[in-house]
RNA sequence: GUGGGUGUAGCUCAGUGGUAGAGCACUGGAUUGUGGCUCCGGUUGUCGCGGGUUCGAUCCCCGUCACUCACCCCA
């Protein structure tokens, strides 16, 4: 029997791996510039931390949740960070230390859906929470932040869209208009749809169904519902927007199925990479309520989440293959004993080196260089290391040249600088 | 959870009711110890698994599993 990764579950091999680190180290370094800094929290936490932030009624809660009780404690793989940074806000009591926080994490999330393309079961999320600050300008700094780290990859076709789902109040108001509105049309809408009348109705908005697309095309619209300050939280954010020269669509019909947004709620997609069905690079929103529900102070927060995955396929193809090393072939034992030294003092002069000691065929060994694209090789032989000498071969120029076993080390220094520097 | 597609060599894929194929990769040699290009040779398979039909099944039928795409939902 043949052990296997979990279903939805993926390795991530060595030579696939230069694009992690190319968008990760991207991403740290534009958020960081914003001043954001990294948390870490436990895979782990508390099953009842994710039905509260989240919401009973959400599917993520539902039927999503890698659950488990260990003794009495109810566990879950987080499928999500927000809660878990709000519980740490919250545990840490960092409102009291700071006015303002700014957190990021680059981490693995856990959902226990049908994976398909662009969504699996663990898939690393990339996000950020901004606590502290109401204002409408830090929705259109963050916004624009996504902006720049997706042009700095070179990801083409970025669309953003915007909503507002307003406070409490204005969203209140707005199931009633929205509710008054379908009672008379529940017939018309798909079965699905009836069901989510009762528990969230501003779901239907985002069906991706034609018939309930039709029912909903003239429902009334969360924007004309808004109450005072949501509204005028709304149109700030978007002289922002207009300031910092977005381009940007305002979507009536976003609303995001967890529980915990309020006012602004954004999108970026691109349907570069074939992203097919999950075309959404980033999801995030305000969070002004999650603080307090968890036991915090009055807090309000933004926040957003990237799926890697989906960013990756997005991004162009480009060679993230690291520059090859320089190679010792040796020959015979005494010959490798004598690379292993010479290659060592490489490596703790910062030069990258590997050394074939397999014993094969100097043959094969220079093989492997060249499939390496290695351009210096030392190739030491018997003869060679009686005399004190090596053979510096040159793989691009076919040249080779005798240097002293004494001189090779600063030799090769010199010339893999000098090339890194071209 | 529901539906569609696909399972043949390490990879990409041909193929036929009658003993299993190509290209790439890997490897040996041409060149006792000198790569790439070329030429010659070699290794690699329970044709996903189980059952049925058949003299005989990788091929046809049924089931099952895996992968994959889509729905739902989300990143």
């Amino acid at each position: 029997m043949q052990f296997r990764a979990v279903k939805g579950m993926n390795d991530i091999l060595p030579d696939a791996v230069g694009r992690w680190h190319r968008l990760e180290a991207a991403f740290r370094r534009v958020v960081e510039s914003y001043g954001f800094g990294e948390l870490r929290t436990p895979v782990v936490e508390p099953t009842e931390l994710f039905v509260r932030s989240i919401g009973e009624v959400t599917d993520v809660v539902q039927k999503e949740m890698y659950s488990f009780e260990h003794h009495k404690d109810r566990l879950t793989l987080r499928p999500e960070l927000t809660a878990s940074a709000v519980r740490a806000y919250v545990q840490h009591k960092v409102n009291s230390k700071e006015p303002v926080s700014r957190w990021y994490y680059i981490a693995p999330m856990y959902r226990a859906e049908r994976p398909q393309r662009g969504r699996y079961r663990q898939f690393y999320q990339a996000g950020c929470e901004l606590y502290g600050d109401a204002g409408p300008a830090s929705d259109a700094e963050m916004i624009d932040m996504l902006v720049s780290l997706y042009t700095e990859l070179g990801i083409p076709d970025l669309k953003v869209c915007i909503h507002s789902l307003g406070g409490p109040g204005s969203r209140a108001k707005y199931r009633e208009a929205l509710l008054e509105y379908l009672r008379p049309r529940k017939d018309e809408l798909t079965e699905l749809s009836q069901e989510r009348m009762e528990k969230n109705p501003l779901r239907i908005l985002d069906s991706k169904s034609e018939k309930d697309q039709a029912v909903v095309e003239n429902a009334p619209r969360i924007l004309d519902c808004l109450e005072e300050e949501d509204l005028a939280h709304w149109d700030e954010l978007k002289r922002h927007l207009d300031a910092l020269g977005m381009q940007y669509e305002v979507d009536p019909k976003l609303v995001r199925g967890l529980d915990y947004y309020t006012r602004t709620l954004f999108e970026i997609k691109s349907d570069a990479g074939n992203l097919g069905a999950q075309n959404t690079l980033v999801g995030g929103g305000r969070y002004d309520g999650l603080v307090k529900r968890l036991g915090g102070a009055d807090v309000p927060a933004i926040g957003f989440a990237m799926g890697l995955e989906r960013i990756l396929l997005a991004m162009p193809e480009t060679d993230d293959t690291p520059s090859p090393p320089c190679f010792f072939a040796p020959l015979g034992e005494a010959a490798i004993s004598a690379a292993l030294v010479h290659a060592k003092q490489l490596r703790l002069a910062g030069v990258r080196t590997e050394v074939d000691s397999r014993g094969n065929s100097l043959k094969s060994m220079l093989r492997r260089a060249n499939g390496l694209g290695v351009r210096h090789c030392v190739v030491i032989g018997e003869s060679e290391l009686e005399e004190g000498r090596a053979q510096l071969k040159d793989l691009a120029k076919s040249e080779t040249v005798e240097v002293k076993l004494s001189a090779l080390v600063a030799r090769l220094q010199s010339l893999m600088t000098s090339e890194d520097e071209a």
